[in-house]
Formats: structure tokens, sequence, C-alpha cells
DNA sequence: TGCCCCCTGCAG
DNA sequence: CTGCAGGGGGCA
């Protein structure tokens, strides 16, 4: 489910909510979803909420939780003083945690109850994501674990040189290919990468080894751009999607090619492809991506 | 660099 | 029933 934008609605989400608060006690519902001894959990502020790439980072003074959704992870804030969600839903507009059903729910992986009676739910119905608790002495906290990370598109060490240098490590690759490789640029997934390509008006299959010098500062700003839409409109809510209050993101509503399969361009009318590449489904003009 | 796999559920 | 889904680790 969630690409930076995503993660980043999350995380300042949780800045807003949780910092200052205790852990007061921590279940788990499916043992592979908590990576680490979570009983450590008990009792800990929470200091700090961070994103580094996909992955939330949520500080305490000697531990820190990293969460990564992968496909189908949500997070849910339940505030405490909403007893039960359905009987106190709103109507029209304003987010409910309606979407979520019951809570827990069928997908609920891991409950973290906090020190004011609201509760973290980490929904995940495909069980691929995880939280992982790292300690200062393990040394595995920072560097280790995202060293061979790229830079933050959105953050200032994403310069185009930079971006030149660590796209051309793969020359032989479509360029939509490389765009989803953490270590070229961290953050962007299956639907940013796709708008990306169509942005910098380049066929996603085309070979970075091919790219002009123009297409790469095209692609370049196709990434701030898509990106910082994504996060302008609440995120893509294509299925999982919604923020930990319920609110569903509109970027699928604004995005020119992911998902509109046979539409219409919104740039020239012809009808938006679908092809397979890397095993992804790729969206893209082929009157608007082409050389 | 390209599969297969981890899972569950939904659309066709 | 098959195929597909916002990710990415591991293996040849």
């Amino acid at each position: 489910m969630p690409e930076l934008p995503e993660v980043e609605i999350i995380k300042i989400f949780l800045a807003q909510n949780i910092v200052g608060l205790r852990i007061k006690s921590v279940e788990i519902l499916n043992e592979k979803s908590f990576i680490g001894d979570f009983a450590l959990l008990t009792d800990k502020k929470i200091i700090s909420v961070g994103r580094r790439a996909k992955v939330l980072r949520i500080g305490f003074e000697s531990l820190e939780l990293l969460i990564h959704l992968k496909m189908s992870g949500q997070i849910v804030f339940k505030r405490h003083e909403i007893r039960d969600t359905r009987k106190h839903s709103f109507i029209g507009g304003h987010p409910t945690l309606d979407m979520f059903g019951e809570l827990p729910n069928k997908s609920t992986r891991v409950i973290i109850n906090l020190s004011d009676d609201s509760t973290l739910f980490f929904n995940d119905q495909r069980k691929f994501g995880w939280m992982k608790l790292l300690d200062h002495e393990s040394g595995v906290m920072g560097h280790e674990f995202f060293g061979k990370m790229g830079p933050e598109p959105l953050g200032d060490g994403f310069s185009l040189e930079v971006f030149k240098k660590n796209l051309l490590r793969r020359k032989k690759t479509p360029v939509k290919v490389a765009l989803l490789d953490q270590e070229v640029v961290a953050g962007i997934g299956n639907i940013y990468a796709c708008e990306t390509c169509f942005l910098a008006g380049v066929d996603p299959r085309k070979k970075v080894l091919d790219l002009h010098d123009k297409e790469l500062q095209k692609l370049y700003e196709g990434i701030i751009e898509s990106l910082k839409n994504g996060i302008k409109y609440g995120g893509s809510s294509k299925t999982h999607f919604a923020n930990p209050e319920g609110k569903k993101g509109l970027f699928l509503d604004y995005a020119f090619v992911y998902g509109r399969e046979k539409l219409p361009c919104k740039n020239c009318g012809s009808l938006i492809q679908k092809i397979k590449l890397g095993g992804r489904g790729t969206f893209y003009c082929s009157q608007c991506q082409v050389d």
C-alpha cells in the first residue's frame, strides 16, 4: 500500500498525536508481525516520530520501533474518548474509523495501548509488513539498517547530480524499474514511479542508458512533483490506505496514468496502456511518453 | 539482473 | 478457478 507520501501522512499524524505518551502494553496477535522483545516497550515514553523511505520510525529514549507497512499495512489511531466507532460515526466527509470495522478486526496483527487510553492498531491483511524493535546497543539503529538506501527525494541531499549518479548505476534497467530501486532513490513505489515517467514524458520501458540529459532532468523534477502531490492530496487510497484516523487519500483522482488503463490520457486523449515491467503493472501513455 | 516467495482477498 | 494487488528479501 504505502509509498513515501502515504507513510509521510501517517508520520505527520502520529507526530501530532502520540509524542509524549507512554506505551501501556503491547499485544501481539501475529507472531511474525513483530520482531524483537515487545515487552521492552512497556512504560517507555514516545519521544519522536520520523520516516526514512517507506519506514516509520518511532523513537524512545533508548529504543526505536521501525514499522514497514509493505503492501497492505495500516496504522489506526483510536482516541480514548471513542468507545464505539460505529455508534459515534460522522456522516459526510468527516474521517471516521468505520472503514476499519470493529477494532481489532480480522487483519489486526499488533495492538499498542497508550498511556491516555488511546490505542494504535497495526492492521495488515497480507502479513508482509513488520514492526521491528531496535536498541542502541545492538548498533542496528540508523546507519546499519538504512545504510544502503538512496537519498530522501524530498530532502536536501537529493540533487540532480546525485540522482543521475545513482540512476546510472542501473544502465540496462528499464527506467521505471530503476525508480523502484530504493538504493537509487528512497521511497518511490509503483504508483509514483508510473506518475513520474508520465510527468517526464518518458517511456517506462526505456533503458536508463538511453535517457537523454533533458529526460533525466525531467525525471528528477517528476519525482519531486508526483511525491509532493501525493502528500498534498492525502495519499493514494486504491484499496487499503487511509490515514490513522480513517481519512482516505484522493491522489488517484489526480493521477495521470496509474489505474487508468483504457481511459483517455488527461493530456492527449489517447488510451492509457497497461503493461508489465519487472513483474509489476505499469501504466503509461504511448503518445505522451515517447522519444 | 530476474524470478520466486512471503500472505490474504477480491475481481474477472 | 486464475490472476492480480501501494513491497522487497533471497536466491540462481
